[in-house]
DNA sequence: GTGAGTAGCTAGAGCGCTCTAGTCGTCTTC
DNA sequence: GAAGACGACTAGAGCGCTCTAGCTACTCAC
């Protein structure tokens, strides 16, 4: 009873079990050619029956490559866990295991790219990185580095995210299509990729002829600026349609659009940004544009392994690096909060 | 440039450049006595000049304890991340490192736990635990186990949850001193917890007196749920008041309300259960039922480390080990969406 | 002056693996 | 039948640390 969990069992152990050496073992676990078919099957039957399972500690640091891809993360957003579950099933099939490190209120982006690096990752993935330029550059001193979601200001590292302009040039020519000309876009105020999108909304707008309908309300990333800009906007006359900084903004302004008895897409349409989990809702059904954080995991993924596979290659002829950022196109997904202006005369589809 | 990344320093080269010891150098890095405070302060000099880093696996491979807490939780989990938050600000001060590791779509938990055992963390600890009791029991063998959030069958577990009958009382209690007496509940449906919460309703129902008007409406864990279940009241006729088995359910309630010119709370009074971030949005204000993740992160910290140090401590006089489960108190957090049954006669407080 | 104690340091044996450089026996090839 | 190739296996040297045992020089009590 005192010895209630034992020490786990070695390859040492099944290699004395099965009369063979560590070395033998070690080849058949590892699924390597160099052992007979027949001694493959005792010492894997052997091996499941001590209950063999290897050492990952010991088995990083004997190998010559840790096969680690590190990954930072807010845990509380759910945009960066989509990001980070498609990391997982992305890096699997290529054979490069995932070391998760979150960043949370008591543990800074500093902090959990320390522990990275001390388990020796052979790059660090970093979604939506609140990290400094300088830190960042000196982080790509020590191993290739993504940075997933969000541009970056330095040359050293790799960048994998969406399109602003992109992005909100579709939401626009969706509306523009439906029949709508007073567009309002709803601003993101201080946020990352407000600029970005306020001047895609702009260029959109001029694009489909609409430069005199531009119209920009100031918002923020939560539903509370959301819901402020509905008030004021019910309160100054309602305009065909609005395009959302994000969903939860959009979310806001669906929650005052209801109680004050705007039917939405009725009296006014409404497109958010980022088809999280909250537009997908069924009483919801935001009409969005989607970041697709699968494909975007999937690039980053991408990246950090060419930039290892550079970087352990033969350095004699540098192979040809693709581009340090790619940037993808995101995609509009409709559903029931935008509808032609008027259903009279235009149809519902 | 083909040797763009080089390889990290190790002790072997701080010693080296401090013409001392590599163990004298580990008794710097590691801050235990047995160094002169003049070497201690030029070989942390150096050991930063080198940018020297210790190298987890090694350390971990070398040391007799690992000191590693292994977690597993559902990357796209609010209460989870919530929980798992929790673990990470209780181990650190402990001197635990948190290993995480997730189960995504592509990953099941019995892979996640593999990583943790193959990581020998010195216990695993389980959110919200999607595990057989058969695998459970096995895993129990190997290392301490704590599951948290929920119930767990095997009695080889710790488990650290929320009382569901406490939680469920409090709401009703909080609604009966509010004048309300036809309250029903929106049930979870197959659910984890939704048979203890219903019988709790009916109970504190019974208690306070109301065991005529106990009325459990057929429902589930999603907002579609809630929506279903809101649109069968309102043809049925409104209640006083809702208890839902979830904040989710109980937003999708909130949300038909809203939609079909039904007030909350001056028609009818609804409280969610879970306190997770919907709960809180400032347009939403839901009264709800709160697990306090954090305390449950704490209590299942030192659950594990309990364990883990009942286990490495000599074996000859067992410790008096406490019991495998707690069970917390839930408390009731009062928001918007409760209210006196009669505003004129009782006063809103 | 002797022995004990102590602070500060080092040597060296692991930890559980991987990997290189073999050895040994059997099969081909001309 | 000698040379070479190949398949199946082993020995043993690391990987970068921690930890025990021991060594040296110095202090102090008696």
């Amino acid at each position: 009873m005192s010895d209630e969990f034992s020490r786990p069992p070695t390859l040492e152990d099944v290699a004395a079990r099965a009369g063979v050496s560590r070395a033998l073992v070690s080849i058949v676990i590892r699924g390597v050619p160099g052992a007979s078919e027949q001694t493959r099957q005792r010492v894997l039957e052997i091996a499941a029956d001590l209950g063999y399972r290897p050492d990952s500690r010991a088995r990083l640091l004997a190998g010559r490559r840790s096969r680690l891809l590190g990954v930072t993360m807010a845990l509380n957003n759910p945009f960066h866990a989509d990001v980070a579950e498609g990391i997982y099933a992305a890096a699997e099939p290529l054979g490069y295991q995932v070391v998760l490190s979150a960043v949370t209120s008591t543990r800074d982006s500093a902090r959990a790219i320390e522990t990275l690096l001390e388990y020796r990752c052979e790059a660090a993935m970093l979604i939506g990185a609140l990290v400094r330029p300088r830190a960042l550059d000196e982080l790509a001193q020590q191993l290739p580095v993504v940075v997933v979601g969000q541009p970056a200001r330095s040359p050293h590292v790799d960048v994998v995210r969406a399109a602003d302009g992109v992005g909100v040039r579709l939401a626009i020519d969706h509306l523009v299509g439906l029949g709508h000309r007073r567009i309002v876009h709803i601003d993101g105020g201080k946020a990352p990729a407000s600029t970005a999108r306020r001047n895609g909304y702009r260029a959109a707008m001029q694009r489909a002829g609409l430069a005199d309908q531009i119209a920009v309300e100031p918002g923020g990333d939560t539903e509370e600026d959301g819901a402020d800009a509905a008030r004021r906007l019910i309160e100054a006359g309602l305009p065909d349609a609005v395009l959302s900084y994000n969903d939860r903004s959009a979310v806001g302004l669906l929650d005052v659009f209801v109680r004050q008895g705007v039917d939405v897409p009725d009296d006014i349409s409404v497109v958010g940004y980022d088809d999280s989990q909250v537009a997908r809702l069924p009483y919801l059904r935001l009409t969005t544009i989607s970041q697709d954080a699968t494909q975007l995991a999937e690039l980053a993924v991408q990246h950090a392994v060419r930039r290892i596979e550079v970087r352990s290659g033969d350095g004699s002829v540098a192979r040809p690096v693709a581009d340090r950022e790619t940037v993808l196109a995101p995609h509009l997904v409709i559903r029931a909060t935008t509808q032609a202006r008027s259903p009279r005369t235009t149809g519902t589809r």
